[in-house]
RNA sequence: GGCAGGAUAGCUCAGUCGGUAGAGCAGAGGACUGAAAAUCCUCGUGUCCCCAGUUCGAUUCUGGGUCCGGCCA
């Protein structure tokens, strides 16, 4: 494993994917998406998709693998990724993972413990939490049984309802069960993690959005709000379209659905940077890499 | 012109039977091991529109003024 990987992260409109493009196009390289919401088909525009033509100019893997009533998991997607890298290795060329979600690259990086899941456990474990008798008693159950997880997550309900998940399915706390707690990295990889002034990625923001709904993201919008979006179990989430829903319903204008749309994003930025300033040890933080970037392998 | 309102945190507003005030949203910081563009935690001093009066004390009561939306003319 001392093939080189390059990861290019950052904040949403911190320009990732342009540079990406550019090295990958200097550097014999291949791209692959780190995000969530590219994954799946007919959300393009909302997400920032790389064009049709930046995608035959470079080579992209994970954009376009599913449709949206397909559930997706960090899991599943660091093996994705890890056999993309596996792909491009073996033509001789450069992976470079691209990409937002941080939880992916992170578990990617540095892996994730092969905890067990059951997606239909977790699904009804769920339904009870709504019921308040079953809340109180799960609640009661991992007090008791498993206090670790309970004491980190006891007003977390997804981090609770996993972590009694797990422990139904083992009889041990995901907190017993964790052991990759020393960051060691998996890949010859190197992190770029682009950071911008705060200011400019806001305007930066601002101005990508007013731009993709000029551009045809209402369409798609409904389109995939006619498809049944709202109702997908993963991709729901991703930020604009549910407003644009109410924009399109009459429930709010134009104006109002654009502001709440800009505010959504620049609040993800905001976990992005979090999350890329405590959760990647390996990182290089790095503002303006355009005129000093040089890839030397 | 008349009639009742409203004026409090960046925004929308609640409240103080007179002892200088608090929610939601926004904003800031943080967390993050199978939904992550998600989810969760923490953080609230602001001439309570202005002037005068009553009062030990007024953002709260009284009078006047200013502004803003209503309604009636």
């Amino acid at each position: 494993m001392d093939k080189p990987v390059l990861i290019i992260t950052g904040p949403t409109a911190s320009g990732k994917s342009e540079l990406a493009l550019r090295i990958a196009a200097e550097s014999n390289g291949e791209i692959i998406s780190a995000d969530s919401m590219q994954l799946y088909r007919g959300l393009d525009i909302g997400t920032a998709k790389p064009s049709a033509a930046e995608q035959r100019q470079v080579p992209h893997h994970l954009i376009d693998l599913f449709g949206f009533e397909q559930r997706m998991d960090v899991y599943s997607w660091m093996e994705l990724a890890e056999a993309a890298i596996r792909d491009i290795h073996s033509r001789g060329r450069l992976p470079i993972v691209a990409g937002g979600t941080g939880m992916y690259i992170k578990a990617l990086l540095y892996g994730i413990d092969p905890l067990p899941g059951d997606r239909e456990l977790r699904d009804e474990l769920d339904r009870l939490y709504d019921n308040p008798e079953g809340h109180e008693k799960l609640k009661e159950l991992m007090r008791r049984e498993v206090p670790d997880d309970f004491e980190r997550w006891q007003q977390h309900r997804r981090k609770l309802i996993r972590a009694l998940e797990v422990y139904r399915l083992t009889g041990k706390s995901i907190t017993q069960l964790q052991t990759l707690n020393a960051p060691k990295l998996r890949f010859n990889s190197t992190t770029w993690n682009l950071t911008r002034d705060r200011e400019e990625l806001k305007q930066r923001i601002a101005m990508r959005t007013g731009l993709m709904l000029e551009n045809g993201w209402i369409e798609e919008a409904r389109q995939a709000l006619d498809k049944g979006l709202l109702q997908s179990p993963t991709a729901w989430q991703a930020i604009g379209y549910a407003d644009i829903g109410k924009y399109l319903a009459g429930e709010i204008d134009y104006q109002t659905m654009r502001d709440n749309i800009i505010t959504g994003t620049w609040q993800y930025a905001r976990r992005q940077i979090t999350w890329f300033k405590h959760q990647h040890p390996e990182a290089i933080h790095q503002p303006h890499p355009w005129d000093t970037l040089r890839v030397n392998w």
